[in-house]
DNA sequence: TTGACATATTCCTATATGGGAATATATTGT
DNA sequence: ACAATATATTCCCATATAGGAATATGTCAA
């Protein structure tokens, strides 16, 4: 079995780091695809695509203006991910605790001599 | 140019739902391979695959003892993900807040008449 | 209608995949 | 040394890329 499509989830959408950009480029307003291919630095053919599957997931939101297509990021669909991401939080506090009672106890321990 | 390697970055590992679920089973405590094998219900070398995948991109730790392999989430690593989903909280929480709002104005619409 | 502009799609190709099956490697106990 | 156990690796294959180039589609303006 191969990778599963980048069209089958945020999560695999997300993995593209180009298609971050776009998501981060587009947080703020709506932007026409033209205006990500100057501001970005990227092909027109690419954004096109990269825009499909950001469509796909729901990433993305698009309305049309004569020839223009104004996309803009629907921050919604990113929220599964920061959810996710989160159930880890406290053990990663956990693990920096660690570390600081292990740097502290070095401390004392060098007070001593 | 093919999708960038799983094994790349964090992103791209952990794409794959099964990955997903392997880290989270590896959150609290450290396990063996063989009872992720029977927890999860996957091959056994499908697992160690996945967990090389995750050991090469440091989302997950290993110690040998005997025959046994001993892994747990470095969830230090799952943390740069966070940061970059949580960059987009403050809109989609502005998007609720308009949701909520027209919402409010509608109640309010209805009760004028 | 025709041309110019904006965006999307198609075709191509090299590459990486995840699962299954089989096998290799490592470690322990006897 | 050998068998048993635990884990890792290899080989195979169907599939989905992302980028580049070329082209198609859609929309406006004159």
């Amino acid at each position: 079995m191969p990778r599963a499509a980048t069209s089958s989830d945020a999560f695999n959408a997300v993995a593209e780091p180009r298609r971050r950009e776009i998501l981060h480029y587009l947080a703020n307003d709506e932007r026409a695809v033209g205006d990500i291919v100057a501001s970005l630095g990227m092909e027109q053919p690419s954004v096109s695509k990269h825009l499909k599957v950001l469509r796909e997931v729901g990433l993305v939101r698009v309305r049309r203006n004569g020839r223009h297509m104004f996309y803009r990021t629907n921050a919604e669909a990113i929220r599964p991910m920061h959810e996710w991401t989160k159930m880890f939080e406290r053990f990663w506090q956990h693990q920096l605790n660690r570390v600081k009672e292990r740097a502290e106890a070095k401390a004392r321990e060098l007070d001593k001599a």
